[in-house]
DNA sequence: AGCACGCCGACT
DNA sequence: GTCGGCGTGCTC
């Protein structure tokens, strides 16, 4: 309240007072007045003066503390929006605990639809009056005898329902025949209808589909890990427990990573639905994004397929949460707010108290260990849909069919190649590296190209002309000559990225069609989707690609997947290496075979000894999940949580150093802490140094939140943006 | 996160 | 003499 109002009303009696979370990194909400006759409630969506500008905040729980009155302003706005549920405002407190960062900037993430806290405006439409016009037209009768059929139109609708142009309508809206109405704004998408396409399912997918539909229905929290070989129908059979929800007037969440937000997801969904889902990601229409959060959060949308940030939304009636391929490392976010996007969506769930279905064929290390111990339900599908057979994998052992010098096909897969391509059918060689060479180095005095910033090696991408450091996006020309010793045309290519494999078809192999697919590739992704569709029909013989092909595109006529260097990224120090590689290479060779025609994988290996390339080559799951357990059982590292990195940056190099020594005094003396400046951690994390172990004291199932929390406790966080990445597994706090 | 205030290099 | 780089501090 003002002064000047204070004054007029003449009142002692200090204002109503509220808490207020405003998306900035402060840790507690701030407080704000609440001007006379507003009715505001936990949830409230309110605009409010923050320094110079105005933001938009949310009215939180509990009292607030005044500390200082002079400051305290007034609430400018209250929005004409459903309030934030209790349920979404514990989760927003839940993860800013759990990940130690600001509620405030927990919250951002939920208001990130600025223009969506206003109603959208109704349209406008109109209904037939009952009244005719003097003079009657083929094209006005048509328009009339539509417009009595249904209860109301919009002018382009009727125009367009009755093939006659909008004018028409303009006159007899002129003529008083129809009478303005405002209808409410389009839905952002079509109502789903469950009893459209139902799927037909074999006995093994029935029986699943039943459980998980029991689940739902029984709508209490708990977590099913639904575990089904690429192509045996898991999305179709966790579309039941999806028409199981909206049966039961529920709203759905299905989080996709990034990368699988593909037209064939949503062209699926609208097989089952008849409609499309409401989509959710990081470069939608702005516009399109305001209305799906408006609609979700007044229950008009009921489906949203989306991104790790469609967790944040706030639907009024959510029902069920799917975790699609749940171990893919897209649903990590590492930055801001550092998150598990999986994870997370079993907290929202669990506050939520609704179930959550964890998708995948290759489930995480983790969620394997919470299945077993059973704190999660266990559901498989282990039969390949229709005639799709497994392809038929072997390992070759490259030190005993090595390729020719300078090349990387060994004969043995070339032979493959060559075979496949004959019967007119297609191969996909995998690289999971982009570019012609990850090392260029100089013959005549031995340097090695490296990145300037970060002390990587740059990556030769011949087609750009460019060496490029994919640490920090850095380029710069290709030189012909040496940058130290100046010799020219001395320079000479390190091992194989896809550009080098599809130099080395092209010339193996001239006659045949070869197509690099590659995420930096030029044309963006309408290019990418083109490309696809062109290889599904047939127009391609040979495919190199990096691990953008291993994710849910269909081949139909792929009968060949050869794996050129399986065991990089075994040999990074990442933690999670080899689940990682087992992952890839049982989503990537599982591209085959998909037609019902018998199919191969090669998987080119110089450790065909190794765990991960047995795994994979005699099928045996079950085998390397206890192996990696085991393994990480010997390492130290128990089967989730404590596991992984806590990276502080605080805003200053300096006042992160001494937090740093505020933070190792309060730890064990176990240095399992470091702390970088804000330039560098992002970096660090980046290139796989400062992976540190925490090691917590005590039991097992001591959390490492635990720990944190007393760490943070005894050495306070600094001002500025600290942030903290953990990678634990948040079951053990629920 | 924004945004303003404030103190040192290359320019109309 | 100024324009502007981003380091530092604040927002109820």
């Amino acid at each position: 309240m003002s002064q000047a109002s204070q004054m007029l009303f003449g009142s002692e009696e200090p204002q109503r007072a509220v808490p207020v979370l405003v998306p900035v990194p402060a840790d507690r909400p701030y407080s704000y007045a609440v001007p006379v006759g507003m009715a505001v409630e936990p949830g409230s969506i309110v605009q409010v003066p923050l320094g110079p500008r105005q933001v938009a905040g949310v009215v939180w729980d509990g009292e607030t503390e005044v500390i200082n009155p002079a400051k305290l302003r007034e609430i400018t706005k209250l929005f004409d929006c459903p309030p934030l549920q209790p349920a979404m405002r514990r989760f927003v407190d839940w993860v800013a605990a759990y990940t130690l960062s600001p509620p405030g900037l927990v919250v951002r993430m939920a208001l990130r639809a600025p223009a969506a806290f206003d109603p959208e405006p109704m349209m406008e439409g109109f209904r037939f009056a009952g009244v005719s016009p003097e003079r009657i037209t083929p094209a006005r009768a048509r328009a009339l005898e539509l417009a009595a059929s249904m209860p109301h139109w919009t002018r382009s609708g009727l125009a367009h329902a009755a093939g006659i142009s909008a004018a028409v309508v303009d006159g007899l809206i002129k003529h008083g025949s129809f009478e303005p109405v405002a209808l409410p704004p389009h839905p952002a998408v079509p109502l789903p209808d469950t009893t459209y396409g139902r799927a037909e399912l074999n006995a093994e997918q029935i029986s699943v589909a039943d459980s998980l539909r029991a689940a739902t229905v029984n709508a209490d929290y708990g977590v099913t890990l639904l575990e089904g070989v690429t192509g045996s129908g898991k999305t179709e059979v966790y579309f039941e427990a999806v028409a199981a929800a909206l049966d039961a007037g529920r709203q759905v969440l299905i989080l996709l990573p990034e990368i699988a937000l593909t037209q064939a997801f949503i062209d699926r969904f609208h097989t089952r639905f008849g409609a499309p889902p409401a989509e959710w990601h990081s470069d939608m229409p702005p516009r399109m994004r305001e209305k799906i959060w408006r609609q979700a959060a007044e229950g008009r949308v009921r489906v949203v397929a989306g991104a790790r940030s469609a967790l944040f939304l706030p639907f009024r009636e959510l029902g069920l949460v799917i975790v699609d391929e749940e171990h893919d490392p897209a649903y990590k976010q590492e930055e801001r707010t550092f998150y598990h996007a999986r994870d997370m969506a079993v907290v929202r769930a669990s506050l939520e108290k609704v179930p959550v279905i964890l998708a995948s064929a290759t489930p995480s290390v983790e969620s394997r260990v919470n299945a077993s111990q059973g704190r999660y339900e266990h559901l498989r599908l282990q039969s390949r849909y229709e005639e799709a057979a497994l392809p038929d994998l072997s390992l070759v052992d490259l030190r005993r069919h090595p390729p020719a010098r300078g090349r990387f096909v060994s004969p043995v897969l070339l032979t493959a190649i060559e075979q496949t391509v004959a019967r007119g059918e297609q191969a996909l060689l995998f690289l999971n590296r982009r570019g012609y060479s990850p090392l260029t180095l100089c013959r005549a005095c031995g340097y090695r190209f490296h990145c300037q910033q970060c002390s990587t090696w740059l990556v030769d991408h011949r087609l750009r002309g460019q060496l490029s450091c994919h640490h920090c996006g850095h380029t710069e020309k290709r030189p012909e000559s040496c940058p130290e010793c100046g010799t020219m045309d001395h320079l000479v290519a390190c091992g194989p990225g896809v550009e080098r494999i599809a130099e080395e078809m092209l010339e193996r192999f001239p006659n045949s069609r070869t197509v690099l697919l590659s995420s930096d590739l030029p044309g963006g992704p309408k290019r990418m989707r083109r490309e696809l569709e062109a290889i599904a029909d047939g127009g391609a013989d040979i495919v190199i690609g990096t691990q953008l092909v291993a994710k849910g595109h269909h081949f139909p006529l792929m009968t060949l997947v050869g794996a050129i260097d399986a065991d990089l990224g075994l040999a990074n120090g990442d933690p999670r290496a080899a689940e990682r590689t087992f992952q890839l290479l049982h989503q990537v060779t599982g591209r085959a075979g998909r037609s019902g025609r018998a199919s191969r994988g090669l998987i080119q290996t110089w450790q065909p000894e190794h765990p991960v390339m047995q795994a994979i080559a005699s099928g045996d799951e079950e085998r390397f999940y206890e192996r990696e357990l085991a393994e990480r059982e010997r390492a130290g590292m128990p089967p989730f949580g404590r596991l992984s990195a806590i990276i502080v940056s605080a805003a200053t190099r300096r006042e992160a150093e001494d937090y740093g020594r505020a933070l190792r005094a309060a730890a064990p003396d176990d240095g399992g802490i470091d702390v970088l400046g804000p330039a560098e951690a992002p970096l660090a994390v980046l290139r796989g140094r400062h992976r540190f172990r925490l090691l917590c004291q005590g039991s097992r199932q001591e959390s490492m939140q635990v720990f944190l929390r007393r760490l943070f406790a005894a050495a306070p966080r600094p001002r500025g943006s600290v942030q903290v990445q953990i990678d634990v597994d948040p079951q053990s706090f629920l």
